[in-house]
Parts: structure tokens; C-alpha cells; sequence
DNA sequence: AAGGCGGGGAT
DNA sequence: ATCCCAGCCTT
């Protein structure tokens, strides 16, 4: 019975909920969403004090949807998937164009939204307009996935589709909100993925995954490949000023938007490029490598540190001279962050 | 339907 | 080292 999952849920909310994150504080359709989107595929505590930086820095989706995109990311540094920043920022100015800054009441118009697919309008529907909206996060799928047994993994079509009708299904009409957050906080707290406490669920009577004894092998695993290796050389190029030359990447694909070192994939294009440049070098040092890992690859780096005579001139556009001392506000992928602390100032 | 897209925390 | 995570978009 959906009212008795739902009331049972409710009451063990009300008893064990989180009600002080940030995000739980003046709940406004802006803040839910930011909060949302920093939350897909992130975890609470790693989000917090980025969420902390970002409603200081820029509290209205007016104030977002004027700033610049380098802003933007560079709010987002060290976050990863960079294409939510980019689609964060698109949102924000259409929402200010197309709705006058009021984002809409309206689940399909808020998934026509760049970034926000279905669980996201959800969240935003249910936890700041109290709209009946389910949602289907991870936290939520290991708890529908264990209480109904379900086999496959999370991802695939005919998994997805069950869960959604269960999702569905249970999303009462009454506290919505509050039900929304409960499905996410049992998820995330008691219904754990390797250390469900079920003796404490309010769903235990009903969990077919109890009953079988075996809680933790719902849901299945992703099936996964061997991560391929890449590797590449990173220069750091230092002017005599000090400052290290970056570029800004291309708005799409790997760490799109960030500014980055130029990568070669070995020695022989790194010579050719740099006298393509005109650069001369004083002096080449490199610095210890680093492995980076993303979903698909891991990426491994052989940084150099390389002192460059003259071109301390002013740098096309889409390119800087980066002072150290003095960063200038810019999206960074983590590794070159990283490398950048690196490298020593005289 | 499958693959691309980051980074960090838990184990 | 491996797995997972408050997903969405493109192909």
C-alpha cells in the first residue's frame, strides 16, 4: 500500500531527518537547484563548502546569469563534470530571460532546461514548490531496488523504467517535500550501501531484500571495464615575469571551458610546437608525474617545467600569462591546480 | 542503448 | 587499487 510506504517514511523523517544542511535553509527554487546540481554525482560533504562559496559569491539566479562564464567555473574548481557548470550558467539566463527570473511550476518546462533532466526537476518541483514530483537519485534507487528485490543494474532501460513507476507510485500527494528529502536521507544514511541498518528502517517490515537475507546484493553493481591508461606531457611554460602560460579549452568535451597547459602526446610534438611558437629555452626541469583518474581513463601526466626568454608580451585571446602570486579568477581542472602549487616562485 | 563526462570519499 | 556517488547529454 503506497500510503503506508509514503506515512512510514514521513514518520521516521520527522524522529531522523536532516533539516540543517545549507540547502535545506530557505529552500527557493535557485537554491535547490544549485544544490541539486552540485550534488549529481558528488557527495554532500565534498559539495557543502563549494555550496557555501557560491550562493555567497552569487545568490540570485539574476546574479549567476550575469556573471561571467570564467567566474562560474572557477566557482566549480576541483568539482568535476564541468559541463553541469556550463549548463548551470545557460539555465540561469534563460530562466532570467524566458521567466523573468521565476523559474517555472512546470516539470517539462524545467527539464527544458539545459542540465536538468527528470530526478533534477523533481527535486526542484517537490522540495521548493511542493509540487507531487517524484525523483529517482541513487540514494533513491537502493532503497526502491532493496525493498522490491530487484534485480540488474540501476542503469539499464527496463531497470530505470520499473524504479520510475515505483517512484511514482509512493510520491504522496501531501509533504511532498518532506518525503522527498527523507527517500534521500534514508538512502544516504541507514539504507548505506555496504552497511544498511535495517533493525532502524522504517521500511523493514516490508523489504523483500530483508526478507531474502541478502540487502547488500540489491542493487547489482555496473558492469565494469578496465580502465585504459593515457599519457601526456604537461609543460608549464614560465615567462621571465614568472607566469605560466594557459589556454582555455574548448566550451565541450574534457574539462571544457577550464584553462589548461598545452598536452602532447610525447617529445617530438612538444619541439615541433615550441618552434612553431618562437619560444626559446633557457632551461627545462621536469616535475614528478602524476596520475589522474577520470570514469573512463586514467590519465597519466609527465608535467615539465620549462623557462621561456621574451614572449612576456600581452597573450591572444583564449590565452594568459598566469600570475602565481596573483591568480586571476579561472576554471582550473584539479590537476593542473595541482601542478600549478607545484611549481616553485623563484 | 551506449558512451562521455571529474573528482573525491569509502572500502 | 576499485567502487560508488543527490545524472544529464550526445550520438
Amino acid at each position: 500500500m503506497a500510503a503506508d510506504f509514503s506515512a512510514a517514511v514521513l514518520a521516521w523523517f520527522d524522529q531522523h531527518g536532516r533539516k540543517d544542511l545549507p540547502w535545506q535553509q530557505n529552500k527557493t527554487p535557485y537554491r535547490v537547484w544549485l544544490s541539486e546540481i552540485m550534488l549529481q554525482q558528488t557527495q554532500v560533504a565534498t559539495v557543502i563548502p563549494y555550496y557555501q562559496r557560491f550562493i555567497a559569491e552569487l545568490p540570485t539566479v539574476q546574479a549567476l546569469a550575469a556573471a561571467p562564464a570564467d567566474q562560474v567555473l572557477h566557482l566549480w574548481t576541483g568539482l568535476g563534470y564541468y559541463s553541469r557548470a556550463r549548463n548551470l550558467h545557460r539555465a540561469a539566463q534563460q530562466v532570467v530571460s524566458e521567466y523573468g527570473g521565476d523559474f517555472p511550476r512546470d516539470l517539462e518546462q524545467l527539464m527544458a532546461l539545459p542540465g536538468i533532466g527528470r530526478s533534477t526537476a523533481g527535486a526542484i518541483a517537490s522540495l521548493s514548490m511542493g509540487l507531487r514530483a517524484p525523483i529517482l537519485d541513487g540514494n533513491v534507487k537502493r532503497v526502491l531496488a532493496r525493498y522490491h528485490a530487484i534485480s540488474g543494474w540501476t542503469g539499464s532501460t527496463s531497470v530505470q523504467k520499473q524504479l520510475w513507476t515505483l517512484a511514482e507510485r509512493y510520491t504522496p500527494e501531501d509533504r511532498v517535500a518532506d518525503y522527498t528529502q527523507a527517500m534521500m536521507d534514508l538512502g544516504a544514511t541507514l539504507c548505506s550501501r555496504s552497511k544498511p541498518a535495517c533493525l532502524m528502517c522504517p521500511l523493514r517490515s516490508g523489504c523483500e531484500a530483508r526478507a531474502l537475507g541478502t540487502p547488500t546484493a540489491f542493487p547489482e553493481p555496473k558492469p565494469r571495464k578496465q580502465l585504459p591508461v593515457r599519457t601526456c606531457l604537461m609543460p608549464f611554460l614560465r615567462n621571465p615575469d614568472g607566469n605560466i602560460w594557459l589556454q582555455r579549452r574548448p566550451d565541450s568535451g574534457l574539462w571544457g571551458g577550464l584553462w589548461c597547459p598545452p598536452q602532447f602526446s610525447d617529445d617530438a610534438e612538444l619541439a615541433d610546437w615550441l618552434q612553431e611558437q618562437g619560444l626559446r629555452v633557457s632551461q627545462q626541469q621536469s616535475m614528478t608525474p602524476l596520475r589522474h583518474t577520470f570514469s573512463h581513463f586514467h590519465l597519466d601526466i609527465r608535467p615539465l617545467l620549462i623557462d621561456v626568454t621574451e614572449a612576456t608580451g600581452v597573450a591572444e585571446p583564449g590565452q594568459v600569462w598566469y600570475n602565481l602570486r596573483q591568480p586571476t579568477p579561472l576554471g582550473l581542472a584539479a590537476p593542473v591546480k595541482k601542478l600549478l602549487q607545484r611549481v616553485p616562485q623563484d
